[in-house]
DNA sequence: TTTAAAATATGATATTAATCAGCTTTTAAA
DNA sequence: TTTAAAAGCTGATTAATATCATATTTTAAA
């Protein structure tokens, strides 16, 4: 079985705070899973009691609106982590996760993790960090979905995309989403966020390249993010 | 000057997991201040170095959004904190404080809760435990923004500030909000928010008493909340 | 008390986005 | 390979919301 020590991914998150005795103790308990483009890690209501640490791939994770749409409110790939919050509560989740394209994911059952925050102040004060970032992040999207328009979003998660899952110096963006997809996480229908492509598109702001989307004029974008 | 250890607010929050001591030595080095109505605690970009804790009055948080326009993004009363993120980050804050009646607050330093946050794992917890529930109310409200129109948005809204500032049995919501700032809380022009306001006023919904609003048909509010 | 400014209200119009319908292309299953 | 289903696309229409204009009421300052 691989080791949590040795695991580079965990260089990008809070177990990096962790000594090399809690890594190894961590180990031991902790159990790695594939889970195939599509499948669901967990789903809304579920139980999850541990956290996640995601070795390969991207998860899309996601809440249903009362009304019966979906909304995707992140985007999780290797080196984040998932389930922070089943640390601390004892309710199920609120969240679901499907995984966008072939996943390999670490699972650490929560008494694991309690006993590092009990005694590890670093890694308690690394998870109280992360969690303080994820809610000015929230702060913002929130800003977003109330103020701007649909094209201003569409502009800007472009970007953030590209930011994120951009590949070599080329604009392309290497992560394959449906339109139904960017659609919920932009908040609009489906058939709009098709228009608002088609438009992009016509202008050479974006293109199409198989199944991804290149960004050729990032400025432009940013224009538009600005509502210009 | 009053004790931290004798203060009925901390009762509602984390400092409930202080003990005596800690108390003692926050109360030696905290300060109070009082906050006249309409004035600002602070601004979005004022670095914060530490965490308010609210004894009296209600603010209300807000961030601006790239166009211009105001997002009020949560409102506190006694017993709440603020200034969490100050504590885990050397950043500025992203959030403006104002209030919307005379408030007293009093400001602990940062250096004095890091050091209780080292020691205690308690306190800690509960600190974390605080974040996760802001983090998944906020999810909540960027799924509300993204997929519920401004008719379902104010009918929340109405129905949680009863549930926040109700007084007595009536249906009187006791805090005192300019129409403008209704819209800022629900994302939408301060006209539409009036107009919305109006109908439902109109369908005997609600009333207004002076410039408070009384909730005559909370049913009614939770069915169009649905989509009705 | 008078008066200017701010807040509230409402109508008219423009803009944005959702919905519905029908079509084409792509994908995956038989 | 064929074929049904899903995804993508586009036009037309409707609904929601913003914006602009203007009037009225309330508030606070002179």
């Amino acid at each position: 079985m691989s080791k949590c020590q040795h695991c580079i991914v965990r260089r990008f998150n809070s177990f990096n705070s962790l000594t090399k005795e809690e890594l190894i103790k961590i180990s031991s308990c902790k159990t790695t899973r594939k889970i195939k483009k599509g499948e669901t890690l967990f789903e809304e209501g579920e139980r999850i009691n541990g956290i996640y640490c995601i070795k390969e791939g991207v998860c899309k994770i996601s809440k249903m609106s009362e009304n019966g749409r979906n909304q995707i409110l992140n985007l999780l790939k290797h080196g984040d982590l998932l389930g922070q919050r089943s640390l601390v509560s004892d309710e199920v989740s609120n969240l679901k996760a499907v995984a966008l394209n072939d996943m390999k994911v670490c699972f650490i059952p929560k008494e694991e993790i309690l006993s590092d925050l009990e005694k590890n102040p670093d890694f308690t004060f690394s998870i109280l960090k992360d969690m303080a970032t994820s809610l000015k992040i929230a702060d913002n999207v929130i800003v977003d979905m109330a103020q701007k328009t649909v094209k201003q979003r569409l502009a800007e998660i472009l970007l953030k995309l590209y930011t994120v899952f951009h590949h070599k110096d080329e604009g392309i963006i290497d992560l394959q989403l449906s339109r139904e997809e960017i659609a919920n996480l932009i908040g609009t229908a489906t058939e709009s966020a098709i228009r608002l492509l088609s438009e992009f598109k016509k202008k050479n702001i974006i293109e199409f390249k198989g199944k991804n989307i290149v960004i050729l004029n990032k400025l432009e974008l940013e224009k538009i993010v600005q509502g210009f």
